[in-house]
DNA sequence: CGGCAAGTTGAGCCAGGTCAACTCCGGTGG
DNA sequence: CCACCGGAGTTGACCTGGCTCAACTTGCCG
């Protein structure tokens, strides 16, 4: 008789998008893998133990956002990384201090694997490798990106930065659509990209009050001008100088 | 007759450091390699130009301090990582929008490996593989923790954090040494983590002055009270308020 | 030993943080 | 179904840390 795949396997979205890395397994390293490992459904606010941690430091998310929080002595707390669907987080070996805290900003899905099967399969199957490595990369570089963003932007252009990370991250498939949904709160969404909640708010309004979004509700906006919120998070400070020179038109008519 | 080493490889400190990629791999892998790889010698703002990243994607730092810098619009310059010894950069599939240029900070070695001999070796061989997945992994905390320092921490707390991040690199050996050498430049350093010259020159006066660090060069300073610079690196306001309630000694004896 | 880039110092200013008051929304129980 | 409640989000007023600009000093390299 055939080896058949995990019921819990056939029903998760990794195994069938075929860029996930479930999805390049077999059925028997499938039902390997699986034996071994414990899904689990988060809601907002749920953590991962450190013996959790330990036992099982490779995370799959395969639904919702997962997020790394550093809290500092005097309370103020950072949002160091954020993963999504497909994201293979690996804590092995990297230390406490450094690791910060693995906590749900959502209802999530996960996949926690046993290090050892997922190290044997990884070493086994090329494409699963493959997969992995290039999602490690990715993170790497999502990593390195969003400190170009903390470091030398400002308010306005961090924003708009972000909001593009949320239409890359979920429309990758549609690239000219215009609606994104910004899949975290705003407390999150502030601590994030190292502002304050205030500061977002104000800075929201005013993307809106240029016409260069509109927002549709909390978590969803429409982007109404997107070739100038891009020039806004590259930080082409002329953008603002050209809604300035667009707007007086009608004193420039009184003077005539 | 056994296959001899490279003498490129034996004169370099990559093969042999035995943590390192190149010390673990075999004669045979070396001279493979070896063949298909272009070792550099790089001075300070020395690039990787596309074309070169586009055939040698893969870049193992020898010596020396690399930079991933990002040029906004209006000139604004972040330099997003650093990377030194031992570091292994796989830019492969990384768009060049994300990827940003790869810069020398100073004099500096480097080797430029074939990346389909660098796969075939990584697949082959186990400890090989393991050792750059660590390194991988390690970029990718190291950024996240880079983006915990310039997301909330102020001026202070990231160059505390940042000659911390120094020491580690050096002398992880000699974890009670207090001596640390900065590697790179102040114009640099200040663009690593977000500041302006200015402000890092201001901020090293200060440590200096509330006798925490000394300035014995320009590039190597003495810590003087590590866990003063540990708490004031992990955001405890608190350190400031006691240096400020231990100096007035003076005053409260006024009064008796 | 001159020339230039890097680093430092000072003065003034502004983007964004802080604090407080308010509104909005989703969940809960009567 | 509605009244209530608490947390999230918003708005306004104020204030300050760090950016800006300019002048100066230092250190490096030919």
């Amino acid at each position: 008789m055939a080896i058949e795949t995990p019921l819990r396997c056939k029903q998760c979205s990794l195994y069938f998008e075929s860029d996930n890395f479930c999805a390049q397994l077999s059925p028997i390293e499938l039902v390997n893998l699986n034996r071994e490992s414990r899904s689990a459904k988060l809601k907002r606010g749920d953590s991962f133990s450190d013996e959790s941690l330990a036992q099982w430091p490779v995370v799959a998310v395969e639904s919702g956002v997962l997020s790394l929080q550093h809290i500092m002595q005097d309370g103020r707390k950072t949002i160091a990384a954020l993963f999504m669907r497909g994201d293979i987080i690996d804590l092995r070996s990297i230390s406490d201090r450094k690791r910060g805290n693995l906590i749900a900003l959502g209802k999530a899905r996960v996949c926690r694997l046993s290090p050892s099967i997922f190290e044997k399969v990884v070493k086994a199957n090329p494409d699963a490798h493959q997969v992995i490595w290039d999602n490690l990369r990715e993170q790497t570089f999502r990593a390195i990106e969003h400190s170009v963003d903390l470091a030398k932007k400002q308010a306005l252009e961090k924003l708009a930065s972000f909001i593009f990370e949320c239409r890359h991250h979920e429309g990758a498939n549609d690239k000219s659509s215009s609606i994104v949904s910004i899949p975290i709160r705003r407390l999150d969404l502030a601590e994030y990209i190292g502002m304050q909640p205030e500061t977002v708010s104000r800075c929201f309004r005013e993307l809106e009050s240029k016409g260069i979004i509109e927002l549709e509700t909390l978590t969803t906006i429409v982007i109404k001008n997107i070739p100038a919120l891009r020039r806004i998070a590259n930080g082409d400070r002329s953008v603002e100088e050209n809604v300035k020179l667009e707007n007086p038109d009608m004193k420039i008519i009184s003077f005539a």
